[in-house]
DNA sequence: GGTCTGACCAGGG
DNA sequence: ACCCTGGCCAGAC
């Protein structure tokens, strides 16, 4: 059986699916969560085959960089994000320090899964 | 079966 | 700040 099995993709499924609108996640920050934290990559195989209906617009890299093989490209991945209200500046990027989303709510320190 | 590529990341020069 | 390398894995040829 290999490492990253489906057990990871569904995990990697449920956090992006709890991405709030108007907030992004990073593919290492989905990996480590999904229990691979070398496995960044794989987030963005599995974002690119998996099911259409979650938000993988919310989903971004280290930089806040856009993803090149989003439907539509850079473009499409854009407007994606402007429409949810996110702001993506002229080098398809957006402010990951003030958008990033993290699945445990630092004033609580709770885990909502 | 080997080899290459990829919606990545961290580290070194 | 840039370019290169190693890491690890799944899919496509």
């Amino acid at each position: 059986m290999s490492r990253v099995d489906s057990e990871f993709k569904n995990r990697v499924y449920d956090y992006v699916a709890q991405i709030p609108q108007g907030r992004v996640m990073t593919y290492g920050q989905l990996a480590a969560l999904s229990g691979a934290a070398w496995a960044a990559w794989e987030v963005g195989q599995i974002a690119h085959t998996g099911p259409a209906d979650l938000p993988w617009q919310r989903v971004v890299n280290k930089s806040g960089g856009l993803a090149r093989g989003y439907p539509g490209g850079f473009e499409g991945h854009k407007k994606a994000l402007l429409v949810e209200g996110v702001e993506v500046d002229t080098e398809y990027k957006v402010q990951v320090g003030d958008l990033l989303w993290w699945p445990i709510d630092k004033d609580q320190n709770s885990l909502p899964l």
